[in-house]
RNA sequence: UGCCCGGUGGUGUAAUGGUAACACACCGGCCUUUGGAGCCGAGGUUCGAGGUUCAAAUCCUCGCCGGGCAGCCA
């Protein structure tokens, strides 16, 4: 089976079923639990699905918990969720290094007993001293050259937890001289006295990424091993040990990761962010990760949408978040059924329509999927317009509400502005308008036109809540281009999380369910929170729409 | 100054020796009961210099620039 598109890596799969090194395509994904998941694994997430089910083969799920002091199972059940949030399935193959733990062992028994590896008594300081430079050969340790025997028996110690943490290593004995650091006698096994979140206190040896991962690759059968660039130079280590062992050999695929304007994707920063209070959670909907996008919103069909699009490459390169949000609109705009909601209400009364009347008017909940149906929006005498909607000296480029001039009331009427009126401040805290009875609907049967549809609220039947507006976590393109001292957080945008608690929402927003996302015609999009309780609905906004004004308004400004 | 990887509009990816394409962004226009959506159009000669060839983004050489590597992290 061949896939129509054309990355570098379905060229190589391609390459390699049609010389007939691999039968069946097999791939995985292969977290640690550490940290949340974050929309770069989302990248690495959907290219190994992806190309599974292309291919007809799987791709398993691998938690490599080779590390038991940074590893929580409070992140494996987050990534399991995460995962299938996005659409994926694992079906039962959920692995988990650890389950290889005895396998592995017995690998680097075998390998002992070749002469390929030692146990080494050597500080960590000493090691890195031996190792050498980039420049400069390393020098062997003395312990290079025990008897096997030895190193049989003092790794079985090690095992047996006769040593403290640190006290000796197991190497490989390879190159002391090689340019590739990596091949420089690395370390396999470390001794850590410290229970692991699955094999509690059965080991207090623990295997390194770079002894375990290729091996389990193998042992799962995998195919083609993708992993992002910096494991290149590790790439002949694992190929070194797969052949001493003369276990099944993947293919390791190095591509680049993904990198976001106005966005940090480390998960040392993030866990640095959460730690330090910057934000209020792994989901936060500010955070990259798919916990924070869930809530912040974003459908997975978006995030799938934007990981097959951007491509996959070696190059190294900073993706433009607005195509991010390009497919979050695109997805929404079909999907998100529409509401009206004034965010910074501006009172209107409408001077000569009648004081208790009350009219329901239709509305369409989505212009690009009829199916969705309509709804009643109740009108009356006075009613809530957004602020900016209106602008007493208007500039030319402004064709909303001005005094004089006349506009829509989206499904409603048509309204002149007759009155403004201002508090002693001179501040604005009223208008009165005119309707126009004829307009009912919003046409006008003698054909005139107006420039402008604005949103509203019925005062007397709105509901109120609360809105978050959120921008860039960081106000740099590249939060980590800092001058001077100080770090990526000192380019913490300040505006970041914007509340408004006073906003005027239309009746049938009363009563909404968490992580329904509803588009707030002439807003953007804007997703039911979880933490709403009782009868004030909080909504974070998703994404705004794209807006004509604010760039006129932004272009002035810089004039 | 060692080894490895990479350089195509503003951004990201295509083009696999034969007219540099697509998406986003930007700019201009059309349309519009969302200044939304939609539609149409403009913008690059491929890091530089040589070379091979009828023909080079693609192959070769030499540069230049960027990134990774000296954890008992992954």
């Amino acid at each position: 089976m061949k896939s129509d598109k054309t990355d570098f890596i379905r060229e190589i799969i391609n390459n390699d079923l049609k010389e007939g090194r691999y039968k069946k395509i097999h791939t995985r994904f292969p977290p640690e639990p550490n940290g949340y998941l974050h929309i770069g694994h989302a990248k690495a997430i959907c290219l190994n699905f992806d190309i599974a089910e292309e291919y007809g083969g799987k791709c398993n799920l691998r938690f490599d918990d080779t590390n038991p002091t940074k590893e929580e199972l409070e992140y494996v059940d987050a990534i399991k969720q995460d995962i299938k949030w996005l659409g994926y399935d694992w079906e039962e193959r959920e692995y988990y290094a650890s389950d290889y733990f005895e396998k592995l062992y017995d690998m680097a028994v075998d390998l002992i007993k070749k002469g390929k590896a030692y146990v080494c008594e050597l500080s960590p300081e000493q090691i890195r001293e031996y190792r050498g430079t980039l420049t400069e050969p390393g020098k062997e340790s003395p312990y290079r050259n025990r008897p096997i025997e030895e190193n049989l028996r003092l790794f079985k110690e090690m095992r047996d937890g006769k040593y403290p943490d640190g006290a000796m290593v197991l190497r490989a004995k390879i190159d002391m001289a090689s340019p590739n650091l990596n091949m420089r006698d690395p370390v396999m096994y470390r001794i850590v006295h410290t229970s692991h979140h699955r094999t509690g206190d059965k080991w207090c040896i623990y295997p390194t990424y770079d002894w375990a991962h290729g091996q389990c690759d193998s042992i799962e059968g995998i195919t083609h091993s993708i992993c992002t660039l910096e494991f290149q130079d590790h790439r002949p280590l694992y190929d070194w040990f797969i052949e001493q062992l003369g276990i099944h050999h993947p293919r390791q695929i190095e591509f680049a990761r993904l990198n976001l304007t106005y966005t940090v994707m480390s998960k040392r920063r993030l866990l640095e962010l959460v730690e330090g209070g910057y934000v209020q959670g792994w989901d936060d909907p500010r955070m990259p990760t798919l916990s924070g996008m869930r809530r912040r919103g974003y459908p997975p069909a978006a995030i799938r949408k934007f990981c097959r699009n951007i491509g996959v490459a070696k190059t190294e390169s900073v993706v433009d978040i607005e195509l991010l949000e390009h497919f979050v609109r695109e997805e929404l705009n079909k999907t998100a059924e529409r509401r009206m909601a004034v965010l910074n209400p501006l009172k209107v009364v409408i001077i000569n329509y009648p004081e208790d009347k009350t009219e329901e008017l239709e509305a369409i909940n989505n212009p690009e999927d009829t199916s969705a149906g309509i709804r009643k929006i109740p009108f009356s005498k006075v009613i809530y317009i957004e602020k900016d909607d209106f602008m007493e000296n208007p500039v030319p480029e402004f064709y909303r509400l001005a005094p004089g001039r006349e506009v829509r009331l989206r499904y409603a009427y048509f309204i002149k502005c007759v009155d403004v009126i201002k508090d002693k401040n001179g501040d604005i805290v009223e208008l009165h308008c005119a309707y126009d009875p004829a307009t009912k609907g919003g046409n006008a049967p003698d054909g005139r036109k107006v420039k402008a549809t604005l949103h509203w609220v019925s005062a007397k039947h709105c509901t109120i809540g609360e809105v978050h507006l959120y921008e860039h976590l960081f106000i740099k393109e590249d939060p980590l281009d800092t001058s001077g001292p100080g770090d990526f957080k000192d380019n913490i945008n300040p505006n970041s999380l914007r509340i408004l608690k006073n906003c005027r929402l239309e009746p049938s927003l009363s009563d909404v369910k968490a992580g329904t996302v509803f588009q707030f015609e002439r807003l953007g999009y804007f997703c039911v929170d979880p933490d709403t309780k009782g009868n004030c609905p909080v909504f974070n906004r998703t994404v705004s729409l794209k807006d004509e004004w604010e760039k006129i308004k932004k272009r002035k400004i810089k004039e």
